[in-house]
DNA sequence: CTCCAGTTCAAACGACCGCTTGAACTATGC
DNA sequence: GCATAGTTCAAGCGGTCGTTTGAACTGGAG
């Protein structure tokens, strides 16, 4: 059986995550939400205060545990010294494959919020998960940076970009439209495989 | 001065193209668009049936010369025979910045719709852009795959996900708000950053 | 001038949106 | 038993959504 008792709030948090991940912010509302969830409409003004606030408090939930993971790994990293460009890479990437799709089904829909959240069309939504993600931003750009003594600061911020964007690409399963490509199927092969692409192109594909 | 005369189909899709990618496929009303264009409401019922067939209509006159232009360039390859992966990246990614972001304040909003739309919250919104691409698809498929005889076809579809996806995002500039990146101030520039970065991810990150 | 197909228009349709209200319910402390 | 704070509820608010309607306008053909 699942947990016996599950609060207004958490039910409200988790189908959330769920349809904000499916439709998009502007393509769910709250109705579908609350009706899902077993609640009344009112529940989420009396327990977040608005919509949007919803999806901060949803966004902030999901990104905690990615965060802190990163963090850690840095912490670590960091302290034993001159970390490779690849154990970097990896600090970034697999908390948010491998943390959150190792979880079964929950852990895919939690995926995918965060990386339909992080490209929404609605700038305001954008700001919103990049104000979650930013503090340990400049720590992985600074990181990078003395590990590509070589690539200029501008190429570093390009490679960086374009790593969080491959992650959430392939976190949102938005791509799964592709041909012969199933990501869900082995998360971790899939985060090797987005590992490996990403060294290659950080270690060589960066202008000075 | 602009164009003296431009028919109301053509301003509707003019600036059904530039709202549409600022605020995605649900964030934007007909009525957004039919104020902007100085035209009526049902001048979009007139002219395309309903909303999402004036997207469609958008995105097939958007992708037009895109596709052609990467037609051309495949086809001027497979003549010349044994393109090499850096030719056949080039040949997708330039259409799709060079072509379309040189040409001024039009060709960004281009470029940004595009890049929208290919990675819209909606499924249906997706499958509709994708359905615009599929046909050049598995042409690039199959001739990266002859350039890269090591790499096997699950390795190179993910290669071609990833490179479709980086310039979905660097042509929606999403990523502007990221630390230090400027994607705007040189097309070219940023084409050619792109390009190296891709020919060094598929050269030595893709799986066996 | 008349006609007519093509186009534009103001107005309204029903449905749904996010949000609010005030009453009803629930559980705990006294 | 009773007050009280926390939570849930049905109902409705004003507003916006995509779409439709039927009339008015337009310009060229006969």
């Amino acid at each position: 059986m699942e947990t016996p008792v599950e609060s207004t709030r958490e039910r409200l948090l988790n189908v959330a995550e769920q349809r904000f991940g499916e439709g998009g912010y502007e393509g769910t509302s709250l109705r579908a939400i609350t009706v899902a969830a077993a609640a009344n409409i009112a529940a989420v003004n009396y327990h977040f205060g608005s919509k949007e606030a919803l999806l901060r408090a949803a966004v902030a939930r999901a990104m905690a545990p990615v965060n802190t993971e990163r963090r850690r790994r840095l912490d670590q990293l960091e302290a034993r010294g001159g970390p490779s460009p690849e154990q970097l890479i990896r600090a970034f990437i697999e908390p948010g494959l491998d943390l959150v799709l190792r979880r079964g089904e929950r852990g895919a829909v939690v995926a995918r919020f965060i990386g339909r959240i992080a490209f929404d069309p609605s700038q305001r939504i954008r700001e919103l998960y990049a104000a979650e993600s930013d503090p340990i931003e400049s720590r992985y750009l600074a990181a990078l940076q003395s590990a590509l003594p070589h690539a200029s600061p501008e190429a570093v911020a390009f490679g960086y970009v374009n790593m969080l964007g491959l992650l959430a690409l392939h976190q949102s399963q938005a791509l799964s439209r592709a041909p012969g490509i199933d990501d869900a199927e082995d998360p971790g092969k899939l985060a090797e495989n987005l590992v490996t692409f990403l060294v290659a192109a950080f270690d060589r594909g960066l202008r000075t």
